[in-house]
RNA sequence: GGAGAGGUGGCCGAGCCGGUCGAAGGCAGCCGCCUGCUAAGCGGUUAUAGGGGUAACACCUUAUCCAGGGUUCGAAUCCCUGCCUCUCCGCCA
């Protein structure tokens, strides 16, 4: 969320900023309830000063055996008043709410602005892709003659988009689960397993809900969400509290599970293991102060390239452009590794600086040393990685024309093998 | 699921027969004084957010004692609902 009076105080500015995102959003409106609320505001916090040097009086006059009848009287009508006013200005105030839950964040001025990921830029590559001398294979035709991916019984047992992993296929997703972890712990990440449902408070306060409600899973009775990223509930871990500034950075790791609808995404993807309801994935999470944030990001985004590195895929690094990113985010580099069987870049990681527009709606805050008042932290976080879509690279970048596959020599102590047959 | 107890400022902890309570006291923190070996002692001070105000402070004001409603001229204090925590019983991975 933005800052409502940063907002009132820079119009033209945020104006500008959010019309490189094309988001069509009319800050008239806003302007208008604002207006209208600080008029009110004003009258009814008036109105409760009299109230307040009244009542007291009135006590002074009890116990004094006094007759307060006709000031009770009076601030019967003045208490009726306040009420009317409060009920309007609620109704304001809900409104610039609902408002400002819908307005995406201000990209930052490094963003190249464009409308689409053919607007994105690309910032480096790494690796150069493996020269095949035989017809390299999509991951689905790797795995599903070694058995160790099958689609067709996950569809059974819950529908499509859902995989059935066997032997080394489910020995991978714990390995390169493993490999991760250790590599971001041994970072200075703490490492996290958080809830995998959550509240309605959390998906609002990184930025899932309101407005996107319908990619979610959602449990009834009592109300929960499934988390579609670690995300949301490691960067709820801070909500509505103030740090102390020597705690930050504060570097969170999690592997969680990932649930996602997928609604809108019919026909993309249909095959394979690219865009599944349920994967696994490490994230990143980072809380700063805000001039440390852009540095964090370059950081955090190393951190995710390492991984691929010891890997030996070779990837990729997007800077997204204004139409192509986040509604939360100011700035998103996606990671894109090499898939020969596609012959093609494709996501494996975002990493993101969210400014103080999360901390924000979550109300993270804190305090600097000997300042007064408090501050929004700045949240970041990325993928490191999307464990299902590292398998895809690892199937298809160390594939062996005869259906092999090697096992890149990071993951062999966490495999126990070097080679799938 | 059943029966109780409780949620107060950075922490501990009073208040809870409604008014003088943003809230005693203690601890921790900060400033100053005294003493000057560690320690102790004395005085003062220390929340957050919104609105107004200022060149910037100061200052004025509103709200906040888990959250949301209600009663009342007035609520931390009374009533209702929800959430959370703890203890005991039952059940269970």
């Amino acid at each position: 969320m933005l800052d409502p009076k940063f907002v009132r105080e820079n119009m033209d500015a945020v104006k500008a900023a959010l019309e490189k995102r094309a988001a069509g959003i009319d800050l008239s409106v806003f302007r208008a309830l604002e207006d209208q609320r600080l008029v009110l505001l004003r009258e009814s916090e008036d109105l409760r000063n009299k109230r307040n040097v009244v009542s007291t009086e009135i006590g002074r006059l009890k116990r004094e055996k006094q007759d307060a009848d006709g000031l009770m009287k009076e601030m019967k009508g003045v208490a009726d008043r306040i009420g009317e006013i409060d009920e309007i200005l609620k109704g304001i105030e809900d409104k610039t709410r609902l408002f400002m839950l819908n307005v995406p964040n201000i990209p930052n001025a490094a963003v190249p602005v464009g409308k689409d990921e053919t607007c994105n830029l690309e910032v480096r590559k790494w690796g150069t892709p493996r020269a095949f001398d035989f017809e390299p294979l999509n991951h689905w035709d790797i795995a599903e003659p070694l058995g160790i991916i099958d689609f067709e019984t996950g569809a059974k047992i819950a529908g499509a988009r859902f995989t059935l992993m066997k032997g080394a296929g489910a020995r991978f997703e714990r390995a390169l689960m493993n490999f991760m972890l250790d590599l971001n712990t041994s970072k200075g990440y703490t490492e996290v397993f958080p809830p995998l449902l959550v509240n309605r408070e959390s998906m609002t306060g990184t930025g899932q809900l309101p407005k996107f409600e319908m990619d979610l899973f959602r449990v009834m009775d009592p109300e929960l969400y499934l988390i579609p990223t670690a995300e949301v509930p490691v960067t709820n871990i801070h909500r509505g509290e103030i740090l102390r500034e020597d705690q930050l950075p504060i570097c969170y790791t999690a592997y969680t599970p990932c649930f996602r609808r997928e609604a809108g995404s019919y026909g993309k993807d249909v095959r394979g293991l690219i865009r599944q309801h349920q994967f696994n994935k490490v994230e990143l999470v980072k809380f700063c102060r805000p001039e440390d944030s852009e540095n964090e990001l370059e950081k955090l985004t190393a951190d995710a390239e390492d991984i691929l590195q010891k890997l030996g895929l070779p990837y990729r690094v997007v800077l997204l452009c204004t139409g192509d990113m986040g509604f939360s985010s100011a700035m998103t580099y996606d990671i894109e590794v090499w898939l020969p069987g596609q012959q093609l870049y494709r996501e494996i990681s975002s990493c993101s600086n969210f400014g103080d527009f999360q901390a924000r709606r979550a109300d993270i805050r804190f305090k600097r040393e000997g300042k007064k008042g408090t501050e929004f932290v700045h949240t970041l976080n990325g993928s490191a990685l999307a464990i299902g879509r590292t398998l895809v690279a690892v199937l298809e970048n160390y594939q062996m024309q005869d259906g092999s596959v090697i096992v890149p020599d990071v993951l062999q102590k966490y495999m126990g093998c070097d080679i799938v047959k």
